[in-house]
DNA sequence: TGTCCACTGGAAGGGAGGGCTT
DNA sequence: AAGCCCTCCCTTCCAGTGGACA
């Protein structure tokens, strides 16, 4: 072992108790504190599906990490356990065990499935277990895809709910046909019945919705309220103990990771994040508990990685359009006009050796990058100099220029060096 | 008060790419 | 192989716009 560049690392005592799962915002721990109001409501609208019923739809919205998948996902598990049970003993009335075994869930993220197509597969693909009756990931037509879908779900009398996470993305992106179709699924079923649940960060998106649409839908509403830093550290405290052996984790700590997520409209998400992180660094200086200097530390970790990753997983053309927009402001120009930016674009395009994308084409891809939060983007009028966008970037000039410098795929399109670019004066 | 600038952003449509069906 | 479907990325066209300026 000696010698072995894992010993250091192997000798050292891990800060974590056994699981480390536990930190993560998918964990769903055996109580959600001051969640209890919210699973009650949903548990009472969602006991229908029980007696064999269809539960009305339910919209559920609230910002990041305020727990709504998680309500939602702790009922499902509380159904799946209560399948179990039912199993076992014998139920009176109309909550026999055949009407409980009957309740199925279907779970979609639609920020990573956010097209018509994908939806109807990926809810139809649930009730089919042999590979060669799937629906293929391309190839169908819509209109037999959700054939298929009602055909699947309708071969056996049961209870479908299916949830419908970051719901939002999913309508902004391609419109709500998904959604008039699985709204108006049931009259078109005979033996199974579905009920819809939604979740949303954006109140307003059923703005666009068509309103039978909307009416369908909601028919109930919950609204998640943010976690104030108490309830923040409520939760931590309790994560904590399950996660830590004692004497690791001080108050301070928790309190501190709590004043932080509390800052960032009490997302109880990040809290978690920067207590995990936190511990993996004070692992990684092979400390014995985790100080206020780990969060600190964790807190920029996070930052930088989050933008790391929005930039390397750029497509090229958003690189250079970055790119253009870091340089200029580089060389002193801040505040740089859509044409502006455009311009710098263009020279670095014909530099390297690439077509050019229209004007048009890179209005949306600066809308995409302020969206991401690498640069701030708003309309202004310069009257009689016209209405245009004032841009600048909102991530750290040099690194990030490093990061962008750093893709391959730049560099090799380009086949010139970037560090002369980088003296020329753009605009 | 009307004009004009420099865009914005919606709509329509082309074409490539992935894959199914006949 | 030809025809079809859906998605994605992109172009083209164009009506609309906020506000400085004549």
């Amino acid at each position: 072992m000696e010698g072995n560049v894992f010993s250091t690392y192997i000798s050292s005592k891990p800060l974590f108790k056994g699981d480390r799962d536990i930190l993560r915002p998918s964990y769903i721990p055996e109580e959600l504190p001051h969640r209890e109001k919210y699973i009650n409501d949903l548990a009472s609208i969602m006991v229908t599906a029980l007696r064999g019923n269809r539960p009305s739809n339910v919209l559920i919205f609230g910002k990041t990490g305020t727990g709504k998948t998680a309500v939602v996902r702790f009922l499902e598990r509380e159904i799946n356990r209560l399948k179990r049970e039912s199993s076992k003993s014998n139920l009176e009335d109309d909550f026999n065990n055949e009407n409980i075994d009957r309740v199925q869930y279907a779970y979609i993220n639609c920020e990573v499935v956010d097209t018509h197509y994908g939806v109807m597969k990926n809810i139809g693909n649930k009730f089919v277990e042999k590979w060669s009756e799937q629906i293929p990931f391309t190839g169908w037509p819509m209109e037999k895809v959700y054939e298929s879908l009602k055909e699947r779900i309708d071969e056996k009398p049961r209870v479908v709910v299916i949830i419908l996470d970051e719901l939002d993305k999913l309508v902004t992106k391609s419109g709500d046909s998904v959604l008039y179709h699985l709204s108006k699924i049931n009259s078109e079923l005979e033996n199974s019945k579905v009920s819809l649940i939604g979740i949303s960060n954006n109140l307003k998106f059923t703005e666009f919705l068509d309103p039978r649409v909307r009416s369908r839908l909601g028919e109930e509403k919950l609204i998640f309220p943010p976690y104030n830093a108490d309830q923040l550290k409520d939760i931590l405290s309790d994560r904590a103990n399950k996660a830590f052996e004692s004497n690791v984790i001080s108050e301070e700590v928790i309190s501190l990771c709590s004043a932080l997520a509390a800052q960032e409209h009490g997302d109880a998400r990040r809290a978690l994040d920067l207590l995990r992180v936190s511990t993996e660094i004070a692992e990684r200086e092979n400390c014995k508990n985790i100080n206020t200097n780990h969060v600190y530390k964790a807190k920029n970790k996070i930052e930088q990685d989050c933008v790391r990753e929005a930039v390397i997983t750029l497509p090229t053309h958003s690189k250079i359009v970055l790119y253009s927009i870091l340089l200029s402001e580089k060389n002193g120009h801040d505040k740089l006009t859509t044409g502006e930016v455009y311009t710098g674009y263009k020279e670095l395009c014909i530099r390297s050796g690439m077509d050019p994308l229209t004007q048009r084409r890179i209005t949306d891809l600066i809308s995409e990058l302020d969206m991401l939060g690498l640069i701030n983007a708003r309309v202004k009028s310069f009257g009689r100099r016209g209405r245009t966008r004032e841009i600048q970037a909102s991530v750290q000039n040099g690194d990030t220029i490093d990061i962008i410098e750093d893709d391959e795929s730049i560099k090799s399109v380009d086949g010139l060096s970037l560090s002369s670019v980088k003296q020329t004066k753009l605009i």
